[in-house]
RNA sequence: GUCUCAGUAGCUCAGCUGGAUAGAGCAUACGCCUUCUAAGCGUACGGUCGGGGGUUCGAAUCCCUCCUGGGACGCCA
């Protein structure tokens, strides 16, 4: 099935006797603002200057000349060819379509390329915030997406489970620690210990030397400090896991930053033999074009934050082969990844043009980002658990009849969180708000799975079945849900070109909205030879809003 | 200071590879459940698209500049 734009661009670029091929003329098609105006309008104001004629009368030439059996009418108005598609004939071709791939309607066949996603890295031993979900929630979704246009993903989880904090916990654990406690609550017990290292720190010095000490210790595969390291990672993953269960978010790999200990040796080494590295009051650091310096070692011969991203990305290379690298990391870094970039692209390496960085805005509180210190972190366990309860309140008002009530509350709950961080342009902060999270009103997640269980309902009640995937009718109402429909592969590749989720949350918003409105003032259940023509519309709906919600990581309940 | 992101309705945001009359949700007011889930639908109210220049037949959209706010800028990650 081809779009309809670049059917309709080829009848014009015939209509122009082909001095405009059909991809440029495609390109110049747009969506009028308003419906009355038509489906897709061909504005003429470039060709006056070519043909020397008034955009107007290019408008009635081209008007005159184009027809098509998918063209219902065409219109000139001002300057603009205004094109409207018989409905019926459009209809007919999306739905055939979607009843026959289903949720695979979009879906493009494996290209034996794999893409790589690094994402949610949460750092061990802390709590998993609202600041974590961000990058949790779109590289999950991206990948999702990657998935659906043939590309296999490879989910990486790259733990903060490496560095200087280590040796203080190891102390701190020495000091003050309680198996028992850890074992039930890792994070939080060892948060606990944590700020209290930094308390006594404060009065006695000393404890930061033996960190230090402790840490090298770690770094020298000591065996009491490293299986303490393990252990605290251990218990700390095992924690995240529970979230992870609750996102409906699972990885390839969690290979951290320790993993890449032994591989910076070579990639130093490497940068020195290509004559990359210069000194820099003491410390070691590649320095680049329009740009700080990129620094590789301190002046005590330790590797850095860079260091150990040139490691993993080229252990990465080699071992996957991708495609793509995504690094879903919040905008902050920015500077770090363009560096990470220029240096790999230094040290001669081809791949580094398919690394990017993918930056998103910050989860603030009172207009502020949330820190650990301040005590304005808010844990996304938390959160779970309020809008889960809300959910819950909702159903024993609304639905208090429902089978699997904590199933639905659980989905609708999650859902709620994971849309209204994908429902934002990636760029944009987001400020915290509980108040919003719980609303299950207007543009949010439970408002697309309410549409999507309304639709079940129909078509369980209508008894819908279908024998054929011919359309033979279609509401005039309707007519906004088909373009939609129409352009959903669109939507998904341009989700994935431009490494933004919240396209696709968009988008299953406004074909939730079209549909409700078509619904309000349309009867489906009318026992005639034309319910199952309507229920063959809601299916196709309900099919893709439920593969939009899959695609961000969200359940879609039959009934709730 | 340099770089970067953002500034659109009371609030939260969409629209930004330039196009016709500026779009949603929330909030407010008023309607619509004796028939398909009211977590829904509708009507009303609401705008110097941060300011000023420029490019263009045409600018919320592109360029310059200024203002405001966030972030990043060598030995943290």
């Amino acid at each position: 099935m081809k779009k309809m734009k670049t059917k309709l661009a080829f009848v014009i670029s015939k209509a122009l006797n082909e001095s405009l091929s059909a991809q440029e003329i495609e390109l110049m098609l747009e969506k009028p603002k308003y419906a009355h105006l038509g489906d897709v309008s061909f504005p003429c104001f470039t060709l006056a200057k070519k043909l020397k004629k008034s955009p107007q009368l290019i408008a009635n030439e081209i008007a005159a000349k184009i027809q098509g059996d998918f063209i219902k009418e065409v219109r000139a108005e001002q300057a603009y060819v205004n094109v409207f598609f018989h409905q019926l004939q459009v209809g007919k071709n999306v739905i055939e379509k979607v009843l026959l791939e289903k949720q695979q309607f979009g879906t493009k066949g494996k290209n034996g390329q794999k893409v790589v996603l690094d994402f949610s890295s949460p750092n061990i031993a802390k709590p998993f915030s609202m600041g974590h979900l961000r990058s949790t929630v779109i590289g999950n979704a991206l990948a999702n997406i990657s998935e659906k246009l043939g590309y296999e993903a490879i989910r990486i989880n790259h733990l903060g489970d490496w560095g200087t904090q280590f040796g203080k916990l190891i102390v701190a654990y020495q000091l003050w620690g309680n198996q028992q406690a850890i074992e039930q609550n890792p994070i939080e017990e060892l948060l606990k210990i944590y700020v209290k290292f930094h308390e006594e720190a404060e009065k006695d010095a000393s404890l930061n030397d033996k960190a230090r000490e402790a840490f090298k210790a770690l770094e020298d595969d000591n065996e009491e400090a490293h299986s303490l390291w393990k252990w605290f990672r251990d218990a700390s993953l095992k924690e995240f896991e529970d979230i992870y269960q609750m996102l409906g978010v699972s990885f390839d790999s969690y290979h951290g930053e320790a993993f890449y200990n032994d591989k910076m040796g070579p990639v130093v080494e490497e940068l020195t033999n290509k004559g990359l590295l210069e000194e820099s009051d003491g410390a070691m650091v590649v320095p680049l074009k329009e740009m700080p310096p990129c620094l590789i070692m301190k002046k005590d011969g330790a590797t850095l934050y860079a260091t150990r991203d040139l490691a993993a990305a080229i252990y990465r290379y080699k071992s996957y082969e991708p495609a793509k690298i995504f690094y879903v990391v919040g905008h902050e870094q920015s500077l770090h990844f363009k560096q990470l970039f220029a240096v790999l692209k230094k040290m001669g390496y081809q791949w580094s043009e398919n690394l990017m960085h993918v930056p998103f805005g910050m989860m603030l509180k009172d207009g502020k980002k949330m820190s650990t210190r301040k005590g304005k972190v808010v844990l996304l366990a938390d959160v779970l658990a309020e809008t889960i309860q809300a959910a819950r309140e909702n159903i024993e008002e609304k639905n208090p009849h429902l089978k699997n009530k904590e199933t639905v509350a659980n989905e609708v709950g999650i859902g709620a969180v994971i849309f209204n961080d994908l429902k934002n342009e990636r760029m944009n902060d987001i400020e915290f708000s509980i108040e919003k999270m719980v609303t299950f009103e207007g543009e949010t997640g439970p408002y697309v799975q309410y549409t999507n269980a309304r639709i079940h309902t129909l078509l369980s009640k209508g008894e819908f079945s279908f024998t054929d995937t011919h359309l033979t009718y279609l509401d005039g109402e309707a007519w906004e849900v088909i373009k939609l429909i129409e352009s959903f592969p669109h939507v998904i590749e341009t989700a994935f070109v431009q490494a933004n989720p919240s396209t696709i949350a968009k988008f299953s918003l406004q074909l939730a909205r079209s549909f409700n409105k078509y619904y309000a003032n349309t009867k489906f259940l009318t026992n005639d030879e034309l319910q199952n023509e309507r229920l063959k519309v809601a299916y196709a709906v309900s099919l893709l809003l439920q593969e939009s919600l899959r695609l961000l990581g969200i359940k879609a309940p039959n009934e709730m």
